[in-house]
DNA sequence: CGCGGTGATACCCGGCGGGTATGACAGGAC
DNA sequence: GTCCTGTCATACCCGCCGGGTATCACCGCG
């Protein structure tokens, strides 16, 4: 009568997200028709119309919006048990070492803090191996919900902390890197203004939560495609302090004076109750 | 092979819980054999142990415990899903208006705020019917977890904010609440060490989280309680400025020097997409 | 008017979730 | 020792329901 069953929300989600049953029955690889009637039972059941069937498509009605964000999350807390617990038995991989975590980083961000963070945790007495998963610019949010990870590194403000706990760890200002010959390379210090309305240079844009805010420049994936790009001279890029380490001959690191600053976070599940992870967030607090 | 059902969680949970097959099987309305079997299937399916039977008895291993954590955050997503769905559905309760949301506030607490906020509200141009949840002390995130609640106030430092987005609305100060004969009644101010060093007073005790520190005073279930225990000289409490409204003719509220200021908070859930919401936690951070 | 493409309906079947009866085993009372 | 008791596991059966195939009803379109 009421607790909704996880294959019912896979498939509602499958449907919600295709709008389109033949294609979600695919998806799921299952026939059509048993599908259309999980989705009727499921309505019945909740005593809410989900899905506006006009002929030629499907569409969500508000009650259908909030179970696709409500069953998404859902879904991956289910993805996470599952996955979790796996790591808790030693179920995976090779080795099978109790206790292991998996932290989330992106791709040489915050590099000298993540080594020295390491370095300083395995000096710990009893403590557990740490996996590395390297990921995209944005992806830690989704690698902690769906029990991928069990921590990550996470920077403010492009990455939002919201539904986790967190302790910050470094603050480090901004700097914009230009290609090393350009007039405004020889500055002592720029303003966010000034990185902006150069004509010749439009600013490269980085995606926040995901997405691409609209603007000239081009639009950025990851670090060595920037590096290049700027390079050859075509965009201009605000990055952390901390950046530099991996700036080429031809770039100019200058600092900027009205930057918002970076701040790097140590982020996990907020539920979380693992000893290993206290241990590891204590380690890295006290870097 | 790999997605977990709700019913096993359910039935995880319940055993993990009781760590009795019997009693487990007794409160899901099943027999003792079909329980095992499931948690036997469970366990192939994850490739894990999570419980340990000895004769007598059963244990929880490392990997149970994770499961049970993670399980309940689990299904309390899934409740969620079914409950926010359903309201959203109009399928709740007489009237059955769209976009109604529902706010857990503690008993009396922050009452001047509450009322102000809900004018605001109910000012704004399509503003949705705001559905009041009473709770207890520290019963919001619970609420706000499992879907029966769209939003909450909470009292930092009393509440965790962990795994919520929130927006702070107020701070203030705290005061020490006092039978109005006693000696320390008539001091302009008083530090927390005056307060809990009173031996004839012990000061009463709030839970945190959930559970009580240890001590000697009352443990307090309700502010009526404390009042009466207050009023009749068997101990001292520690309160916010706001609490001055509900006081009696026979307390007195001396101001505390040193005691955390206490912020109060709109929060809500963290991948929460509502505009309804929206616009409440907007009107709330105008106030 | 037929045709393609949509979701809904009708019907059948096999698997599995659940029940009952029973077993295996350890510990306590005596 | 020998019960008895309380625990979880095993064996077996059955009915339900989830899933498949075939088909329908409907609409837009050339």
């Amino acid at each position: 009568m009421d607790t909704l069953e996880t294959r019912e929300l896979r498939y509602f989600v499958a449907v919600a997200e295709e709008l389109h049953f033949g294609r979600a029955a695919e998806r799921l690889g299952m026939a059509q028709p048993p599908l259309s009637r999980a989705i009727q039972q499921l309505e019945r059941r909740l005593g809410v119309c989900l899905l506006e069937r006009n002929r030629r498509g499907v569409r969500l009605t508000d009650a259908g919006e909030v179970l696709l964000h409500e069953g998404r999350a859902a879904l991956d807390a289910i993805a996470a048990a599952t996955r979790r617990t796996r790591r808790a038995g030693g179920a995976d991989g090779p080795g099978g070492s109790r206790g292991r975590l998996v932290l989330a980083v992106k791709a040489a961000a915050s590099h000298e803090l993540l080594r020295k963070l390491l370095d300083a945790y395995a000096a710990e007495p009893g403590s557990a191996e740490i996996e590395l998963l390297p990921c995209g610019i944005c992806e830690q949010e989704e690698l902690l919900r769906d029990g991928r990870a069990d921590a990550a590194l996470m920077h403010t403000p492009w990455n939002s902390l919201a539904g986790f706990d967190s302790e910050a760890l470094t603050t480090e200002g901004q700097v914009a890197v230009l290609p090393a010959g350009h007039p405004l390379a020889a500055r002592e210090s720029l303003s966010l203004a000034d990185v902006r309305d150069v004509p010749d240079l439009p600013l490269a844009r980085w995606p926040t939560r995901g997405t691409y805010a609209p603007g000239p420049g081009p639009e950025i994936h990851n670090q060595t495609q920037l590096a290049q790009l700027i390079a050859l001279g075509r965009t201009v890029a605000v990055v952390p302090d901390s950046a530099r380490s991996w700036l080429w001959a031809e770039h100019t690191a200058v600092p900027l004076t009205d930057a918002p600053p970076v701040v790097t976070h140590i982020v996990w599940p907020a539920h979380s109750r693992s000893l290993t992870l206290a241990g590891l967030v204590r380690t890295a607090t006290r870097l």
